[in-house]
DNA sequence: CCGCTACGTTGCGCATGGCGCAACGGGCGT
DNA sequence: ACGCCCGTTGCGCCATGCGCAACGTAGCGG
């Protein structure tokens, strides 16, 4: 919508792959040197890139802290992690992942690291797959018609394994299959040799506010083992719905009311052109 | 610089207190509501905000990716890491500081927490006092005049103690102090009871990059004992120098071009208006 | 059960803010 | 000492982003 916002927020991207130019930054996004410029520097009065001695760009001390804000403003983080390590526990020791929807795709924000020598590849902060992960089946599984439409129109249903779904028809029945049964498998859909459950957790109104998931390489158990692992995920779902239906019904109303503050710098906003 | 640009990031700023809604954010901006619809919609097609389940605004995850990379950017930071736990060893358990200069006040970028009961309050990503801490002044020192000049011109000089140096005359008569003796005190300029020595850390051409810092209670140390680690600190921010200069080279040229590639979305950038 | 309020959303018309261009300047490496 | 690579500046045009005001809707209290 915005142009010069978008192509601000494309030089943050670019940033983050690596320290650049001003140049290179022009080149990438396909727009004038001096336009990135204006850019740029607008960016760096707010501390969100900085310059290095000579002239590098690359990403401002800023991102941490909003970096660190983003991960925190998920409550159920903190309410879900010591369920995750007790479910992490129970499994004998397998990678157990929560992950909230945000925008198009699951995003994983909290996980308990995989005990085992064979680790899945997966980091806090990062988006998953809708359509090929057990996360992703959960929290689609909720949706109400007019949010799920868009959201398979935007889903391009790559086929990572020979397993993946592809195509809405047949992940709309799988989502229905999930809706009934109340949780959702991953049978080596996205990776290979690895299958995963996930169940869905609830706020006290019914809604699905996350998903929590087990995942566990076939060299470690085989398909009918994870499946048994489902109690256990839906015991600690439960457990978690619960204590955060409990915490959600403290924090009523806004924890700390935004309170009107405009930056204090910058008097008069437009003196002149 | 950029209007819209610096509406947008201060909506970041703003939901790193904590969620809003539309109009919170026009109140605290001063600007109309659907202005910030607009910019909000930039936002979150880039994933910097979410809306959850009932159109409140936060942060979003690419924020927490972005974060992640901000830190790992300072490659000096991995390489000083173990040269501060030592220090942080030799000097008795206390509190070590990285810092790097980022616009007008220092950055840090790593630290080793103290294993005294009393802590000093620091946070990784967090920005220091350029004229009350130990690091500061060191960052400062090695600046050329054109650089120093605005700096001091944006600096505040607030006391924080009664033995803050305020004045940008006094200032730099201990930043020549600093320049000559080769390392920096802060003896309870920032904080009433607590004593630091700093010293910068010089790459190969001997520009400073960085600065490490000791800080101590007195509780734990009087100034002079603090004083007295002065050659540990020293010996550290040698070690690290010459670490970071074999990196350096190492690396040179950039680390990982940053190739022309520019999001395959949006084919068509301006279809209408 | 209904009206009220609070919030997000839309369309419009104006002028401003942002754009590309082209030329300048300075530092570094050769 | 020269040339190249980058960052920086001033300018004129017009698309872009702005505030306004009206609409739609969902949640709430009477």
């Amino acid at each position: 919508m915005s142009q010069s916002v978008h192509r601000a927020l494309q030089i943050l991207a670019q940033l983050g792959q690596g320290p650049a130019t001003l140049d290179d930054l022009a080149q990438a996004l396909g727009v004038h040197k001096s336009t990135v410029l204006r850019l740029v520097r607008t960016l760096e009065e707010d501390r969100f890139v900085r310059r290095d001695h000579r002239h590098r760009l690359s990403l401002g001390s800023r991102l941490f802290e909003l970096g660190r804000s983003s991960l925190e403003s998920h409550g159920i983080r903190d309410v879900a992690q010591p369920h995750l390590e007790a479910l992490a526990h129970v499994t004998g020791g397998q990678a157990v992942h929560l992950a909230v929807l945000e925008g198009a795709r699951p995003v994983y924000v909290a996980k308990v690291e995989s005990t085992s020598s064979v680790r899945m590849y997966s980091r806090l902060g990062l988006t998953a797959s809708l359509h090929a992960t057990a996360v992703g089946k959960v929290l689609a599984s909720d949706l109400p018609e007019h949010r799920l439409a868009p959201l398979l129109d935007a889903t391009d249903f790559e086929a990572y394994t020979p397993r993946t779904i592809t195509g809405a028809a047949a992940y709309r029945d799988e989502l229905e299959r999930v809706r009934r049964q109340g949780w959702a498998r991953d049978a080596a859909e996205h990776e290979p040799f690895i299958n995963c459950v996930g169940a869905p957790v609830r706020d006290a109104a019914g809604r699905v506010v996350a998903a929590v998931s087990v995942s566990v390489p076939d060299v470690i158990l085989d398909l009918d083992r994870v499946l048994a692992l489902v109690p256990s995920v839906l015991a600690a779902t439960a457990a978690i719905g619960a204590d955060w239906a409990g915490h959600d019904a403290g924090h009523a109303g806004p924890p700390e009311p935004p309170a009107a503050q405009v930056a204090p710098h910058h008097p008069v906003e437009r003196t002149s052109r």
